[in-house]
DNA sequence: ACTTGCCTAACTAACGTTCGTTCGGTTAGC
DNA sequence: GCTAACCGAACGAACGTTAGTTAGGCAAGT
């Protein structure tokens, strides 16, 4: 094997309810593992119909083309994202520093869960053109809205401190994404204790520590 | 323009010193410019030569390969990037505390002055053979221990509080690396300002607030 | 009971295009 | 007249996709 992978995870992940039995199904779990771990320029659509144990044209009986494979993939993914990271923050109380808790748990939790999910839809995702794109955008601002309002709350409610809650909402975001590509199930931390540990960082970077210090940026 | 782009950066800056005059270094730029935004499997060695002027041959006269071309940028960039942290923290006092920032500045200044190599080094590098992708291999894992010496230092002396100190690299490490996908000259924030409330997040993320809550992470 | 017709899902074969790369020749400056 | 840079043309392979075909299951008509 290549020193190099993209990504740790071995084992392709599909949604337990979009394991559809029929081919389908099959096709698209082998476009999710060849896509995560070669990207889908990379990947030919022999590629993924050998994986599957098909041949290329059957593909085209279940998908009208390859960049449909990648919509339904990245639509997959986010739709799941942003339902973990809401169901979540509803679920958890109404304090801000409890939801940022939660949303960042679950954030990192779908990363450790579904990591070829994760990794395509976000790497991948600037491939599709507008039209297959619009719903996957949708969600994906939808999610980054909503840890938007949180941090805004906090901000207001005097338990956050950040001059500028975009950048903190970019920060936490950003390091939660990376987790796809090198946690694996091998790893010496469990996915539990990786979520945890983020959620923590999380609220550390929000609130600043005794000293006071705000994090304001420097001038231009 | 599409919704969806892969950074928000327009024009390829290369390092003052590869700008060599000739071809070659035209050729470079070109491929770092699309490779960045479509993707090395995305873009043919036409696209590269119809960028650079010249016409599809001529690119052999200047690197045995594409897969070369990559190799290069990838060389390049994490070059530069070790090169701008381990520099900036030898600058700085021996305070763990303080090499943090340095390094954190430098590392998000890396990203958003050189977006584009950024974006290529770390996201096509899995691309790369062993024997191609060997020297970049190198380079990265540097800048990685060179920041994992810092924390655990300053775990040690009791500047920082974190059960695991490359989960914190991990999470720092990755915050950092989105930087090169949003940044902008146009956005409302200075490099400048990017990259220190960066590094007061860091600080923040490595040093347990006032209530001392120390981030051990669940069991499993 | 048995043919007929249709549907689904898979197949074989091939379309035209584009890919990375090579080779032999042509130009331009010293 | 030499060297370095560049180009036109082409190679075989692989690309995404399409057309047409085959095999099996199942319900309706006789």
């Amino acid at each position: 094997m290549s020193i190099n992978r993209r990504l740790a995870a071995t084992t392709a992940r599909l949604l337990p309810g979009q394991k559809q039995s029929g081919g389908s199904g099959r096709v698209l779990e082998a476009a999710l593992k060849l896509f995560a771990e070669r990207g889908y320029a990379a990947t030919s659509v022999r590629d993924v119909a050998a994986a599957a144990g098909v041949k290329p044209a059957t593909i085209y009986a279940h998908y009208p083309s390859k960049e449909h494979i990648l919509a339904e993939l990245c639509r997959v993914g986010h739709e799941e994202q942003y339902r973990s990271v809401r169901t979540a923050v509803l679920a958890s109380g109404g304090a801000p520093r409890d939801q940022i808790v939660a949303y960042v748990r679950a954030h990192v939790g779908f990363h450790t869960t579904y990591p070829m999910l994760a990794v395509v839809s976000n790497s991948e995702l600037h491939v599709l053109g507008d039209e297959l794109g619009a719903a996957t955008f949708v969600l994906r601002r939808q999610s980054e809205e909503l840890m938007q309002d949180i941090v805004k709350r906090g901000i207001d409610g005097g338990a956050f401190q950040v001059a500028d809650p975009w950048l903190a909402v970019a920060a936490i975001g950003g390091m939660g994404l990376r987790v796809a590509y090198w946690f694996s199930p091998a790893y010496k931390l469990s996915a539990k204790q990786v979520a945890d540990g983020y959620a923590e960082f999380a609220l550390r970077l929000l609130a600043a520590g005794s000293d006071g210090k705000a994090g304001k940026g420097g001038s231009r």
